[in-house]
DNA sequence: TAAACTAGGACTAGTTTAGTACTATATGGG
DNA sequence: CCCATATAGTACTAAACTAGTCCTAGTTTA
């Protein structure tokens, strides 16, 4: 019913592992191996994910890629938004796509606002919660605190 | 990013015309002429939201359709589910396709609780809400209270 | 210069979504 | 009884998107 992508999975998966060793420079190929993804696809990933300036990158001999900041500092939205773009809930509420209906429908803003709500939800959520790091900083973790998703009515 | 099916969409607005009128039955035709939608497009989202319980039907002449229930019963959640079925936030983490990773993965799981806390607050929300019925009533909305997202961690 | 990398884009196959059409079935009135 | 008007169900087509692959160009270091 809802669903983010294979690709977006795969990037967290990729991003998880280098968030394990942030010291570390992985080559697309090293990624591949630990995650036991196809090396394209990786490759294509990290591309995307350096174009979006979540991970940073060395050409060349010894080149590879490293978490662009701490992974607390990168959120489930961003990974989201990196790879599928900010797409909107539903179509017609998205930019300036002219729904056909559009006057007659009070629905569209709604859903606009569930949108809004579910994405500042994901931005309290770190690649460090994602990556199953959380538990060793003494922080509390945003998901500890149970956070309003919808703050005052009505839509 | 995260997107709901322009059909679902559809059905909303579908919906959201037949809680204005609880009363009232309403053919396909009707319903697509107010909608300003494509009248196979209505009556084909009737039937799925018949078969799934959401709209009640009668046939024959001088038949059609009515809310099964007050829109106040009826949830955001039901209403993806009855279209797009249970469809989980990532393909590996649902049903039982195997994802070939897996083992190595601790992000299926925790993509897997964001979206057990998406649906969680969907479930608050009701069709009167959608369709912009809510301030009539006196009942505070569930939208008007936060809710917790994510109650305690880690993923 | 040669080897080991990333950058970028083009391309293909597969799947999903959206929309349409057609047949069958139920109801009620003339 | 028969027909007009509805829904029920299924099957089909076209378009869009996703996933994955491949190829060429550019960059760095030994
Ligand atoms: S604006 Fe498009 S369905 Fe409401
Ligand atoms: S289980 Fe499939 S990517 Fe994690």
């Amino acid at each position: 019913m809802l669903r983010i992508s294979k690709l977006t999975d795969y990037a967290t998966v990729i991003l998880a592992r280098l968030a394990a060793e942030p010291e570390r420079r992985f080559t697309a190929g090293q990624l591949a191996g630990e995650t036991r993804l196809a090396v394209p696809t990786v490759s294509k990933l990290l591309k995307q994910l350096h174009r979006r300036g979540l991970v940073l990158s060395t050409r060349g001999l010894h080149g590879g890629y490293l978490l662009a900041r701490p992974a607390a500092q990168i959120t489930a939205a961003q990974i989201l938004d990196a790879l599928d773009g900010p797409v909107a809930l539903t179509e017609c509420a998205s930019s300036e796509s002219h729904c056909c209906i559009e006057s007659s429908c009070l629905v569209g803003r709604a859903w606009q606002r569930v949108n809004l709500a579910i994405r500042r939800s994901l931005q309290e959520i770190t690649l460090l919660e994602l990556a199953g790091l959380s538990g060793s900083g003494g922080h509390p973790s945003a998901l500890d605190r149970g956070f309003p998703l919808l703050k005052r009515g009505p839509l």
